[in-house]
DNA sequence: GCCTCTGGTTATTGATTGATTACTACCGAG
DNA sequence: CTCGGTAGTAATCAATCAATAACCAGAGGC
């Protein structure tokens, strides 16, 4: 055996062999940031390979074609959205969250999501996708079952959704035009990002510089 | 002259020469339509070139760069949204609309752009390009160049100003994920949109079938 | 009648990129 | 121990695409 041999036994094997069902979860967590940052079309699987840590071949055998890919990650966050919302459907049920309360509970679940940036914004690539058949397919679906579960489930008036629905979009925006990682302190965007992400502002701006929270620099 | 010479005369040839801005105009439109609906990185110079009636190296040739031409599509769509608020805004100064008139007729002016299609979806195709280190800072200073003009030309308290920008983020993602155009008569779908676009709803949805207004098939 | 500027075109190329193929390594069961 | 299934990789390919180069045509001044 040559020393090099004995090095990379001891350097820690950084790749190391996982379930499928993990590494699967692990690329999808992966794709979700990549996809949700660079959009469908402008990511290629080699990236998310690599942020995942693994080869692009494998990226593509486990799910088939990108496309599929694609769909899998916006169908697991509008999974992960819908549980948030039932979590909270939930609480109120138990009594635990007052009915006057409710929309708030919820706006915060939104917003709380804020943290894992791959959920929300590869959602909004997928709602940007509309035109392609299949993608678009799933992404008004997906729309239209945040709506109803809006109305039927949480018992909201019909444009008290349509605005809970707008101020999701603005967040979703600002978050995509990449505000709170490049303000740069200045004013507007600081008063627009106050009134929008509110309590969870500082989250916000920590997660872009990766700062502690209540740090401002 | 022989006949088919004439012929050609009479049948209009359909690539005349152009003047270059003139051209370069009906480029840029195109190219607003086609960035609308299928995203800077889904879009190609061909598609772009094969909308305009011309050849893929002549678009090239006129922006420089395919970002080149996005930036230019952004910008223009940027310029015609600020023309049409500041019209509204002129006709408020000289009285023509009251005070307690001026948001509605803002909101109206902006959900009367959904007819050129490609303005808010190509301006919203670039919002969520913000990653990019060029496109992004335009769109970054896009978006905040409209919330001061709200703020500080039309003198709308901040939280009405996000109100305001999170209904129209709302409508460009309604277009985006292509409701009017798939909707097939759900009642989610007709709610929403009726809400959303309001007194508009009619337009939205014929210039989705080329349907003229009125008729709902 | 020639010349040149403007408004185009065709042909081509070098890089990317999604996908396929064929291979290797590890691990647990019998 | 070996055999098969599972977890991967390296090598390669066929398309696609933005960009460049080289060329062509009409119009108008001189």
């Amino acid at each position: 055996m040559s020393s090099v041999t004995n090095n990379a036994a001891v350097e820690q094997p950084v790749r190391e062999r996982m379930p499928a069902a993990e590494r699967r979860e692990l690329i999808l967590g992966h794709a979700s940031e990549v996809f949700g940052r660079r959009g469908y079309a402008g990511t290629t699987t080699e990236q998310i390979a690599q942020a995942a840590g693994i080869s692009q071949p494998y990226v593509v055998r486990m799910f088939g074609t990108k496309e599929k890919l694609f769909v899998e990650v916006i169908e697991r966050a509008l999974g992960k959205l819908t549980v948030a919302f039932r979590e909270v459907l939930r609480q109120h049920s138990t009594g635990e969250i007052p009915s006057d309360e409710l929309g708030a509970r919820l706006g915060q679940a939104y917003v709380d999501l804020i943290e894992d940036r791959g959920i929300l914004m590869s959602l909004m690539q997928g709602f940007i996708q509309g035109h392609d058949p299949v993608i678009g397919e799933r992404a008004r679906a997906g729309f239209l079952e945040i709506y109803r579960l809006l109305r039927d489930e949480a018992h909201f008036p019909a444009d008290e959704v349509r605005s809970f629905l707008a101020d999701g979009m603005l967040i979703n925006t600002l978050l995509a035009i990449g505000l709170p990682d490049n303000f740069e302190g200045d004013e507007a965007a600081t008063e627009l990002m106050t009134l929008s992400f509110g309590a969870k502002l500082d989250t916000v701006l920590c997660a872009a510089t990766d700062r502690p929270p209540g740090d401002r620099g």
